[in-house]
DNA sequence: GAGCTTAGGTGTTAGATCTACACTTAAATA
DNA sequence: TATTTAAGTGTAGATCTAACACCTAAGCTC
């Protein structure tokens, strides 16, 4: 077939995609940042992210970029803007797909890229100085994450397999920014149908609590 | 500053924005599509939309592509998904920005671009054959067009500055597609606080009906 | 093993919101 | 003046939401 003139005349961007990974440790919002060993921004920190290979979809680059950054599986990703400012990248026009993922606490195995120096989960109330406009991906991610919240289980994406009560109401405290009344979270998440009781007890310090699943 | 070559040893796609343009005549939801003239697809309907240029963002892109299809200011403008399966496009690699615009019904003066035989309104529920994977993406658009209009005053960007309360009901008898009680309709949408009495009425055939205009 | 510590687990009430539902009114027209 | 058409209006029952405090089961300490 032949390519039509004007469909190739237009300069193309570079695309990337960029990745909220959010998780809760010590009953905080943490987000999953990378800090840069190459200008620009060397020294700032940055979401994890890359280009877009000419085989894969966005949703398949954002979930092997992570993957190549985190060494694990992520239980949820989702796009939920693109930033496209003419300007946003001082070498190139580049546009990106920002992703917001959700994995929980826990073991990962993070390891730098080719051109990072470290990878740390910073808490979301106290981010360092950030690389391009990560600020801005970052606030448009959590605001995403809080609005969708209350309409579907993404909680469960932020828990092990197995969890009590208090631990997935302290997921939702930790992402809404506020405390929540006890009883009345645990009428409200049950009657979702999102979660069924295991039969086993989770045996620690104090009384025993009834372990749930994803339903 | 130098350009390092991994950013530019990445293949580029093609960025373009995509347009489901909605508006209600008939008290139908209905979309604006475009007779393509070219190859691929020539014959099919496609959605309004074009290249991203090199100095603007996407939402600029969106705007200036619709206003070239429509020719008038639109009143609501806001990008719902990207679209990037690497095959989407016959011709090559293009990556596309999909948004959902609204306008009221009326004298929108419509004209054809360059490679589009004609434009109309096509109502949502009886679309004709349409190019690359746009029905899909008109189906998305429909969601994220439902699921905004009970939080956002979406409608308002439906309607003339001036409007009657039957008038904003049938709105969201449209997008909805199912029919609303009377006076729940009219208590719910004057508790949100969207829209105020002008104190002028509306004469008619009938009844005077009281105009409301955005608050 | 008794007492302390810690988190787990449980109900009710008042207020607000939602849903279903039918008749009267004001103007235009015939 | 009678008819047609859409405008406008209220209530009762059910459901949902928000506020609020005490008892229980286990581990730990002495």
């Amino acid at each position: 077939m032949p390519r039509p003139p004007y469909c190739y005349d237009y300069p193309r961007p570079a695309v990337t995609t960029d990745i909220c990974l959010f998780t809760v440790i010590d009953d905080e919002l943490r987000i999953l940042l990378i800090k840069r060993g190459n200008e620009p921004f060397k020294g700032s920190w940055a979401l994890p992210g890359g280009f877009l290979s000419e085989t894969e979809t966005l949703d398949q680059c954002a979930a092997r970029e992570l993957k190549e950054e985190t060494g694990v599986g992520i239980a949820h990703l989702e796009p939920f803007a693109t930033f496209s400012d003419p300007n946003r990248d001082p070498r190139a026009r580049v546009v990106t797909a920002a992703y917001f993922a959700l994995t929980p606490a826990g073991d990962h195995d993070l390891h730098s890229g080719s051109d990072a120096d470290d990878a740390r989960w910073h808490p979301v109330r106290r981010l360092p100085k950030l690389a391009f406009d990560h600020r801005d991906i970052i606030k448009a991610g959590r605001q995403a994450l809080v609005a969708k919240l209350d309409r579907e289980p993404l909680a469960l994406a932020l828990l092990p397999p197995r969890f009590t009560l208090t631990q997935i109401q302290k997921v939702y405290e930790a992402v809404e920014g506020q405390p929540l009344d006890k009883r009345n979270f645990r009428r409200s998440i049950l009657s979702r149908g999102w979660i069924t009781e295991t039969g086993d007890m989770e045996r620690g310090r104090q009384r025993p609590a009834m372990l749930y699943r994803r339903s």
